[in-house]
Formats: structure tokens, sequence, C-alpha cells
DNA sequence: ACTGGCACTCGCCCGGACGGAGTGCCAGAC
DNA sequence: GTCTGGCACTCCGTCCGGGCGAGTGCCAGT
């Protein structure tokens, strides 16, 4: 027996009540608060239905129901419509954001706005490396045997590396360096980097090959093997709203998960481009997170992609309210990147 | 009527047992864990006499007692034996900070295993620019109207901010810039460079003076105005360790402080040379922290000091034990800095 | 000054009773 | 066939009272 549209009517009704009051949603109130035209027996029976189809269940006999797993994915996938944010949201983001002054400062000033308006822990990864492209790299001479390489990306990320040179250098030396590895590299995509940085070794001349070496080994480091995501966090106190229902009963588990960037990048770090993803608790591969959905979506300039960055909070959530404002706080931070 | 020694013993020895059990001790259990030679009917006396003095107090009439701040405090500065790291600890904190590639990853490392050893909130300043020394300033054209500062810090630290200048500027001017920068500011301490900044302009030729201004209102926010602070937290799962009790039942307001960089700083940032600090509850001045505490010290290559390190636990913590990792900790961190 | 004894106080736990919300089902109406 | 009103039932949450036990304060005795 499928769905006819009155049941999936009962079914967000129950999901929008159940969000609203945390609290298990009778048949009576259900007609109560909504105009479905119909009685409480009736919406019984659809109720009935609804939970052998696994959308929502009652978690004592005689109590009312409330959403599983399947009827927040239904209810996001056909139910829920689009809020629009409202201008004053709107406005708030752009104030919020404008201030900003360098790369650090947006994605802290996001992540915290985030969290401020969907009342959920977020996250924002920093623009990936991987899909930034070098636009200078910096040797400055620390001691004769030292350099500190600083790499620029064209999204403003600043990476910098110590490097131990094999013998001392001279500075007109590292000036050559210097000179040899930005031509070779300035303006490539870092993904690309690899051979480019293997060539710049083969190309060296010979007496200088052993130092170059030194140089390319800690830049491919730093430019690619190296775990070079990083991610601000924010709002976690949110996860205490609710008492203790939701996530049920410890934090502990999610508040683990949070602090593994390994996690936290693998939720919000796998972009495909310009969708909003929802993971609503079963669905996340993560055992700790099973109580818990995420909101997600990529962020960059124009129509790229540079990084990932969304909100955690309990599957109880207002999902459309948090993907609209997921999606504009994103479109925001892109369209700041865009201007530099 | 003055506190004698068996009475001290008895406090200690209900601060001890209250931190191992989480339970009010009651007179009966003390006498048999503890070879106190009387009777429970004198150690009752004598909790009696500690409870008027407020050392201690009792949950509910005809419960065990627990221990104040007062008791807490009294405690740590008079009863606490320092308990000595064990050799296999030290293995462990040495193995964990010898791998750090750089200041970042030493930061790292150092809250995390901080939080690992004691098991509570850990938190770890980055070494404060404002006691740092200008090891160099770069400066990176990104456009002929902006530029990039780099500066490195004798700690390690590298901060940048783009330059907006007021008009084009060539590659040689840039320079120039640099050279008369780093010839200025190169090797003083940051706290001193505010009037050197003001003489790099005055000393200016009046046709660059401009420019000049400009990337002196950069670099002094950078240097100085600018709340340079940077932290490390690690460890909040483990708020929730001894379940609902501590904290007074709601994380909620501690999980709000920790949200904020400047609280975070007053609580670890104070430092004096050479001293563990331990604030117990009532003793913190941010009303969110009243039923927690705080052991921080400073840390730094030598005797001196760049920053700050703590955790934050519950008041019902183990104090000598945190505080001899601490201080430990603090001191490999230390080592670590100075050999760069 | 310490100890043993004793009465007392409470918090905690258990079981039972009660009220209420919500359900499932059925017979009847449209 | 679909919806509705009614009814009996289930079970949760809460409240109440009693028993238990831990722990205390006090007092008389050594």
């Amino acid at each position: 027996m499928s769905l006819d549209d009155r049941k999936l009517e009962v079914l967000r009704a129950i999901v929008e009540d159940y969000v609203a009051t945390q609290e298990p949603v009778g048949s009576k109130a259900l007609v109560e608060r909504h105009q479905l035209g119909v009685s409480p027996a009736t919406v019984r029976n659809d109720m009935a239905v609804l939970e052998e189809e696994g959308y929502i269940r009652q978690p004592h006999t005689s109590a009312g129901r409330v959403p599983t797993d399947a009827g927040y994915r239904l209810f996001v996938d056909r139910l829920s419509r689009v809020k629009a944010l409202s201008p004053a949201e709107r406005r708030a983001i752009e104030r919020f954001l404008a201030g900003a002054v360098d790369l650090d400062d947006v994605v802290h000033r996001t992540v915290r706005l985030l969290a401020q308006l969907t009342r959920q822990v977020a996250v924002v990864q920093y623009p990936s490396l991987a899909r930034s492209s070098v636009r200078h790299l910096e040797l400055v001479p620390i001691s004769s045997t030292r350099l500190m390489l600083v790499m620029i990306a064209d999204t403003g990320r600043v990476e910098q590396r110590l490097v131990e040179l094999p013998g001392p250098t001279s500075n007109d030396d590292v000036l050559d360096l210097r000179r040899k590895v930005n031509a070779k590299l300035t303006g490539e995509k870092l993904a690309d980097t690899p051979p480019l940085v293997q060539a710049l070794v083969d190309e060296c001349a010979p007496e200088k090959r052993i130092t170059m070496a030194c140089l390319a080994s800690v830049l491919l480091e730093t430019l690619v093997e190296r775990s070079d995501e990083r991610l601000a966090l924010a709002g976690t106190a949110n996860l205490t709203r609710g008492g203790v229902l939701d996530f049920q009963g410890s934090l502990r588990p999610v508040l683990e998960a949070l602090e593994e960037e390994v996690i936290l990048l693998k939720l919000i770090g796998e972009v495909e481009p310009s969708t909003t993803r929802v993971r609503i608790g079963d669905e996340n591969e993560i055992d700790n997170l099973r109580a818990a959905s995420v909101v997600s979506t990529g962020y960059g300039p124009g129509t790229t992609i540079v990084g990932g960055l969304g909100v955690l909070g309990p599957t109880r959530m207002d999902y459309p309210g948090t993907i609209a404002t997921v999606r504009a706080v994103a479109r925001y931070v892109g369209d700041l990147l865009a201007q530099n």
C-alpha cells in the first residue's frame, strides 16, 4: 500500500510538531493544531500505516508517535518546503561577515555565525589546499642551515614549514632557489604540483641538487601529503539544548567525535558540486553520531568549491530552516572569497 | 579553635576518598580505609569542627561529608604531597612530543597529551606574540596595490596580514620597504615595536610616506593591538566523565565558557614566573565556572615564559596528580621550544 | 581526650494506586 | 469503500507510604 497525500500530510505534521515540542504527538493534538479536515480516528488509521511502513514509531504503547530516521528522510526529500531567510537574517549574515580582515577571521566569523543562526554545532573547513593554487612561495633564511618555507595560496591560506638544509647555504643560493621554485609552481593547482616538484629536482645543477631535494621533500609534504585540512568548530554548548533527551542521553560520544578532525572532515569535507547534503541519524557512518544529523554543503568563489561547511545537531532538528541557513551562509562566504 | 594535625589528616582523607569515589564519605568508612588510629566517634567530632570551620559540608542531614571549595584549597595548600610522575609517563610525554614538525604541531600534540594524561579539558596558549621577538618580516606582492605581510617570530609563530596599499607600488619599492622594515625591527621584542614603527614612518622619504604609513598601521595592528593570542583546546568529552554529578548537573555554562577565547586566556594566560596556579570553584571569577577548577602554569624555553597552559575539570579532581602532570608537560614543552 | 552506645534523621528504594493520554478496533453513516 | 464516533484497553508518569540503611549528634563512661 502506497502513501496517499493525506498520509504524507500527517507525517509532515508529526515531524513539525515533534521538532517544535520535543514530545510524542498524538492523533487528537494533531487534528487540533493542523487543518487536516478529518477526525482523529482517521488520523490514527493513517498513523498505523505510517508506522507499519517504518516512518514513525511509538516510544511506548499508548504514547504519541515520533518520527524515525526514515520519517525524517522522507520529510526532507519530499515534504519540506524551503524556507526563505528573512531580510533581517540576510542582513545579519552580511554584516557579521563583512568586517573580516583575513582568512582566519573569515572562517572564525563564519563558524560562529553558523552556530548562532542554527543553534547547532557548526563546522567550517578552511579552503582545502588540494583545491587551491599556489600564489607565491617565499623562502626566508632563519640560519645558515635552516629556512622557513611560506606558501601563500590563492584562497588566502598561508602555510609554513621549517626546512633543514643539508649544509650551509648562502643568501644568493636561497634567492636562486626561490626564483626557480616560484617560476615552476606559481599559479599551479596544488594537486598538480608533485611531478613539477620532481622536475625541479631533476633540472637542478648537480651541486645544488641535494639542497633542492630537501626543499622538495618538505614542499611535497606541506602541499600534498600532510593532512593539510584545517577546521574551525563552534557552538558545542548548543548540544545541551533540549536537555538530556537528544542524543539518547549522553553527549559523550558526540563530543568525542567532534574532537576528531578526521571525522569532521569526513562529515563536511566530501563535497559534491552545489548540493546540500543531509545525513540523518543512522545514515552517518560514524557510530558515535548515530543519534545526530548533519547538514553540510560546499562553498567557494563562484561555482567552484574550495571547502565544506555544515552543522551538526540532534535528528530532531528544523531541517528546512537549517538547510536554508547553511546554504545562505555558504553562498555569502563564497562571495566574500571571490572578492579577494 | 585551630585545627590540630589529626583534623587535617581527616580532611585529607575525606578529600582523597571523595575524589576517588565521588560519594559523600562517612566517619566509619574513613576509619576503615585510613589508619587514623581513632574510632569513628572521634572522627565525627573532628568532622563537626571541620564543618563548622567551613572545610566540609553535608549534602543532606545524615549523609557523609563532602569537601567545600575552602576544603580543597586547604588540601592543595597544605596537605597534598607532590606526586612524582612515573618513568612510563615521562617517557610517554617525551615520545608524544618528540615527533612534532612545527609550532602548530607542538601545540596540538601538547593539548591532546594534556587532555589524555589528566583526563580533563586541556587548554594551551600559543606562544604569545607580546613576549616574542621579530625574527623576520616578509613582504610578498600579491598585486600592484596589495601585499601580504608575513611576520615570523622567534618562537616559531607566523602571522600574516593583507596590506592594501594607497597606490600602485613597484617591486623595487617593496624590496626597499622590506629592507627598511627588517633593519628596524628584526630582533626586537614585539612589545617594544610601536615607537620603532612610528620612527620608520617618520624617517621615510615624503613621497613614500603614505605607503609606509599603510604598512605601519597594519604592522601595529598585527603585532600589538590585535588580540593576537591563539589557543588550542582538547578533551571536552572528558567533561562527561562522572555523570551528571559534576558541574551541578549542567555542562552548558562550562561549554559556553570554553567557547570564549577571552575567558580561556584569562584562565591560563595570566602567568607569573614558574608558579602553578590553582583556582578552585568559587575562586574563578567567571560565573560559568563556579563549579570548576583550573590548574595552569606558564611555559617557555629556559626560565622565560612565552605562554600558558592548563587544564579545567570538576572541583572534585585529583589535584596532586593534575598539578604534577601540568608542570611536567609545561617543562617538556619549554625544553622543546628551547631546541629551536 | 577518646570511645562505645543509642536514638534520631533523612534520603533512597520499592510496590501499589490513580489519572490521563493515546491507541486499536468495531459498528455505523455517507 | 472511506470516514467517523464510541468504547475498552494499555501503559506511562506520578504520587504516596513504609521499610531500610547509612550516618549523625550526643552522652555517659573510661
